[in-house]
DNA sequence: TGATTTTTGTACCATACGGGATGAAAATAC
DNA sequence: GTATTTTCATCCCGTATGGTACAAAAATCA
């Protein structure tokens, strides 16, 4: 069923791991560690309950593989949107229109970030997963800290812009999308708040007025 | 052992309920609604099934109604620190020291937002712990709008000033607070965010150069 | 004092849970 | 073909889980 290479010894495998850890991933974001039992597992993914054992282990490794693999597939989505040969403002825009695609792409409806949407609750009592979970936040401020370090320093961004501070803000951004779309938020609304917020981070273009406002209050 | 009024029959209750509410609300606030049994809660409120059932009726019904709880805790503090008697940067500043108090108030380490770290996990299940995230959500949207509308029409913000997207901007700060906490981010972290956070809502304050950057980009 | 009402405390039940034992199945190696 | 290796599939086990039955306890009312 699943592609043999020659000089491999026995009854070959029904699944293939990397599809069967989506399914399992995708079983998870829905109802989150706790509340996912092996049988949920069994049922999305197919495998049986040995073979789920001998592939990735006990139920808790097999959930820490998946905040992997999510962390894999973030960091590709986004190296890829934050791609330097676009303007700061349409990198950003990609990212956050990646992010609501995943985060609305649920068979049950909105699922928001699998990250956030699962090992959040889990990371007070474990600190695996918690570690795990913030190594994830800290990969993404970088991953926005270095592009807007790349936008100041072409002169996309004023001098005296932070990238730090802006990278937070582009996060928060991103956390507030992962929650309000997990929370039920229509995807109109969410995506009604990105220019106001791009608008925050990269500088309101000068072209026409919109919502928000970035100059200095008068008092 | 709870204060008895006259004309009450039968046995008279051996704990108050709002303490076994937020005994319980602890309980849950460490493990998530999943990952928290019966028999955990029995243990944090000193109750036993039966009135634990009694009182608050099942599992279920008990975390909606530490759910409740909270909303009501939050809401007061919101209100309170919100208070138009002082300058809105500083009313900011307490909700969010307000809150980081409250997010790194466990006794198993930080804990974040009882809301987002417990309820968001099972909004993508449960429609009514869904909507009732959403309503808070929005409540605490509102309650910043209100605020920066008043600071708006006293001049304390410009004009051109919008206060439901500023508002969504300090709930989104408030929400990367909540996820950042709980995932093991150190306090004094969060809290060098503040001011460059209040930056960007507030306008910077001229007196000095700090991080961050609010003006309008060059391109 | 005795009846009534309400809550408590123990013990229990059916089920769901995570995990594993065991033997059949399906491939290669000789 | 036979042996060997690896995986699959069924069945099972001990425990934890959410929920409840039932009687004792502790109060008020008459």
């Amino acid at each position: 069923m699943v592609q043999k290479e020659p000089g491999k010894r026995g009854r070959p495998r029904a699944y293939d791991p990397d599809t069967a850890l989506a399914q399992a991933m995708a079983v998870f974001w829905d109802a989150g560690y706790s509340g996912t039992s092996l049988d949920d597992i069994t049922a999305g993914t197919g495998m049986n309950r040995p073979s789920l054992y001998g592939a990735f282990g006990d139920k808790r490794a097999l959930y820490l593989h998946t905040l992997e693999r999510y962390r894999s597939l973030a960091r590709a989505g986004l190296g890829e949107a934050l791609a330097r040969d676009r303007p700061l403002r349409e990198a950003l825009h990609r990212v956050y229109d990646a992010a609501l695609s995943l985060y609305y792409s649920g068979d049950a409806g909105a699922r928001g970030c699998f990250l956030i949407g699962t090992a959040l609750t889990e990371s007070v009592g474990d600190a695996e997963m918690r570690g795990t979970l913030r190594d994830a936040l800290h990969e993404i401020d970088a991953a926005f800290e270095a592009r807007l370090r790349f936008a100041r320093d072409q002169g996309e961004l004023p001098r005296e812009a932070d990238p730090p501070t802006l990278a937070r803000l582009a996060s928060a951004v991103l956390h507030t999308l992962a929650i309000r779309s997990r929370a039920g938020e229509p995807r109109k609304v969410l995506e009604a708040m990105l220019e106001p917020a791009l608008d925050l981070i990269c500088g309101k273009p000068k072209r026409r007025r919109q919502a928000g406002q970035s100059r200095v209050a008068a008092r």
